[in-house]
RNA sequence: GUGAGCGUAGCUCAAUGGUUAGAGCACUGGACUGUGGCUCCAGGGGUUGUGGGUUCGAGUCCCAUCGCUCACCCCA
């Protein structure tokens, strides 16, 4: 084979595809009526937007990121997830001068240079939700709430919704010191990767999915039992919402996020079957990101579904109707092929989904096409129907056949 | 970046180191001269991923390489 598609991008043909576009369409219904409208943002931005918003010494930025120089030899990346790029927007464009909250959607492709595997690709697709300007609680239970909506009208179950505070820049930094300081006796005890996890990113420790490890941080202190006030508050608040609005959920007080972006409310969606990688959805407040941007100090929050995951969800979970081929003609001789041509020109303008045989092949072998179309009728074009000024037609489910002049025929489609 | 498994027809897979690499599905045609599905028959389709090596002989064994898959790291 001469040309394939590099490693880790994919091709999306029927009937996938079908699963894709209902998707689509069922989040911009969703959304729409929480208030939120699309915005569309380049999917190349500057190397920068991404470094200083994701965070320096992250494995995204690190070795991730599909970076080049344009031919003015500007540092340029295909954009490794979404949200930096609407914060970029919203700050170049002052929507802060807008009256908040300002929400926005979003789909498309991102980039990452990992190696794929199972719900895990270098261009992969997410739909994302942001809200910018608001910092109460029921901002955050509403925006989940409408992540379990648009799951649920998608035709997702088996679910879990995982929430956890990580606080804010006040006082995650004392709960670091204090599991520093708690795992600093017993690093002896910590597998390779939580050792330097331990240097790196000490929080990531507790997501370690090893026997030993989960063991040794069994009683490690936990975030939310650290949290200020300000940031309890809200945490509490955020529940007791949820629960009024029948969200259900799990805090999982482990619960750690790989972008440095993040404070306070992090929350996850999982299921049990997408192997590995089984994070459906998964978002979080950012309150300082905007300023981090050069914006007015604005609170936010956001989530990214993850597209391939939850189609892989949804094939497993459900029969994928396609569309529905109405009638197939099927013509002998060249008078009715020529005729069929331009009855099925006008049949389309009219909005039915018709085709025809272009080959001159046996009347059977047309029938047989047809089927496996899955057309729902054959209209036949011979010399006895030209002659009669008819178009006979059988109904492919049961057999049933007839005649029906010309001049009505378009009346016989609109009524079957 | 690390590790493991797998590469034979469009797809799913057979073939103890030994003739001309097979089967099912799919495709095309016929049995049925103007009627699909079911059945039967026939046909087209292959550089066994690629390159080297061992051997009288390699789809099979060895090495390399490429590709795919899953997992680690990390994430949607």
């Amino acid at each position: 084979m001469k040309y394939r598609a590099p490693k880790g991008v994919q091709d999306i043909f029927p009937p996938e595809v079908y699963v894709w576009q209902e998707v689509e369409k069922k989040a911009k219904e969703v959304f729409s009526v929480y208030g939120y409208s699309e915005v569309r943002t380049p999917i190349i931005e500057f190397t920068e937007v991404f470094t200083r918003s994701i965070g320096e010494d992250t494995d995204i930025v690190e070795k991730e990121m599909y970076t080049f120089s344009d031919r003015a030899g500007r540092s340029i990346t295909l954009r490794p997830e979404g949200t930096a790029s609407v914060v970029r927007a919203y700050v170049q464009h002052h929507l802060y001068n807008l009256p908040s909250p300002q929400k926005f959607f979003y789909l498309g492709p991102m980039f990452r240079y990992e190696r794929p595997q199972k719900g895990r690709y270098r261009q992969f697709h997410q739909i994302g939700a942001e809200c910018f300007g608001e910092d109460d609680p029921r901002v955050d239970a509403e925006l989940i709430e409408m992540l379990k909506r648009f799951l649920e009208e998608v035709g997702l179950s088996g679910l879990n919704f995982e929430l956890n505070s990580i606080g804010c820049r006040k006082c995650r930094p004392e709960y670091r010191d204090v599991l520093i300081g708690f795992l600093a006796e017993r690093v002896e005890h910590l597998c390779n990767d939580c050792i330097r996890r331990y240097r790196r990113n000490p929080l990531r420790v507790l997501d370690c999915k090893l026997e030993g490890c989960r063991k040794t941080t069994e009683s490690a202190p936990q975030i939310p039992d650290y949290l200020c006030t300000e940031c309890k508050e809200h945490f509490g608040a955020l529940q007791q919402y949820l629960q009024r609005l029948n969200v259900s959920y799990t805090v999982n007080p482990r619960m750690v996020r790989g972008l440095d972006y993040y404070t306070r409310t992090t929350f996850e969606v999982t299921s049990e079957s997408l192997g590995a990688q089984n994070a459906v959805a998964a978002g979080g407040r950012y309150d300082g990101l905007v300023e981090e941007f050069g914006g007015p100090s604005t609170p936010a929050i956001g989530f990214a579904v993850g597209m391939e995951r939850l189609t892989t969800l949804l094939m497993e979970q459900r029969e994928i109707q396609p569309p529905g081929l109405l009638g197939f003609f099927a013509t002998m001789g060249e008078e009715a092929e020529e005729k069929a041509f331009f009855l099925v020109s006008e049949l389309r303008k009219k909005g039915f989904w018709v085709e025809m045989d272009y080959r001159g092949k046996s009347l059977k072998s047309q029938f047989r096409k047809a089927d496996r179309l899955g057309s729902r009728y054959v209209f036949i074009i011979g010399e006895d129907e030209i002659q009669k000024g008819v178009i006979k037609y059988k109904r492919m489910s049961d057999g049933a056949q007839g005649e029906v002049p010309e001049e009505e025929f378009i009346n016989f489609l609109t009524s079957v």
